[in-house]
DNA sequence: ATAAATGCAAACGCTTTGCGAGTGC
DNA sequence: GCACTCGCAAAGCGTTTGCATTTAT
C-alpha cells in the first residue's frame, strides 16, 4: 500500500471528472487548491509530470506559452481563439495519409502530430 | 531617409538568404553577431517583431518553447524530430475541407491553422 | 528506519520592456 | 533638435529542481 497523495490524486480526479478536455498547470493549481484547501505549485507539476511519464497524459502546446495536459485516451486536434485564447477540441480529424505524404517528402518517420486551427471563437466572433 | 539599423538589417538578409525555413531567436542572433561582429538580443528581437507586426514574419511554436519566425510567403506545415528537435518543413499541406469542418463542429471562425507532426529524422531514425 | 509526498524557495530558459546613450537626418 | 536604433540591464512568466520536513508503512 502505498502512502497516500492528496496532491497527485486530486489531480487524477481532476481529469478523471472531464470537467475540460484540457488543463493548463494553474488551472490543476487553482483546483487543487479548491479541493483540498492548499497545495503547492510544484507538488501538482510532479503529479503531471508523473502521470506523463507513465503515459497517462498527453502534454500539448497550443502556441500561447503555457503547456496544457489532457487524457492520452482519443487522438484529436484544437481550435483556439485568437482573442480569447479558449481552446475547444476538435474530435475525428484523422491524418493519416497526411503522415504517408510527410513520409516520403520529408524522410521523417511521423509518430505523432498536433494540429492547431485558430480563429475566433463564436462569443468573440459576434463581438 | 531612414536612418541605417544594421540589426535590423541584418536580420532581414538572415531570412531573405534563405539559409534555414525557420529561425529561432538565438539562431538569428548568432548569425547577426557573426556578421557584424556584435548585436544584442533585444535588438534582434525588436527587429523580428516588426516584421511580424508588418506581415513579413510569421511566428510559429513547434513545441519546443522556443518561438521560430519564417518568412510569411507560403504557409506549410512541420516536423520536429522527437530526438535531436530538429525542424523541417512539409510543403504543399491543404487543409482547406478541414476548416469548414472544424467550424461546423466547433463554431469557431477558423482563420489559420498550424500542423506540427513529430517523430524521427532520417538521421535520428538510423541510429 | 525507510521511502515517498509535500511545501518552500530558488534557479532556469526564454521573452519582453525600460531607459539612457549614440547617431544620422 | 528630433526621431530612431541600439545596447545594457532588469523584469516577467511559466516551468523545473534542490532541499528539508512530514508521515505512512
Amino acid at each position: 500500500m502505498p502512502r497516500p497523495s492528496p496532491v497527485a490524486d486530486a489531480v487524477r480526479s481532476m481529469f478523471e471528472s472531464r470537467t475540460r478536455h484540457s488543463w493548463s498547470l494553474q488551472e490543476l493549481h487553482e483546483s487543487a487548491c479548491q479541493q483540498l484547501g492548499n497545495a503547492d505549485y510544484s507538488s501538482v507539476f510532479r503529479a503531471v509530470t508523473a502521470m506523463e511519464r507513465e503515459g497517462l497524459l498527453a502534454r500539448i502546446e497550443v502556441g500561447d506559452g503555457k503547456s496544457r495536459y489532457e487524457l492520452m485516451d482519443s487522438h484529436h486536434e484544437h481550435v483556439r481563439c485568437d482573442s480569447c485564447g479558449r481552446v475547444a477540441e476538435v474530435p475525428g480529424c484523422s491524418l493519416a495519409d497526411a503522415e504517408a505524404t510527410v513520409r516520403s517528402a520529408t524522410g521523417f518517420v511521423v509518430t505523432s502530430h498536433q494540429l492547431i486551427f485558430s480563429g475566433l471563437c463564436p462569443e468573440c466572433a459576434s463581438a
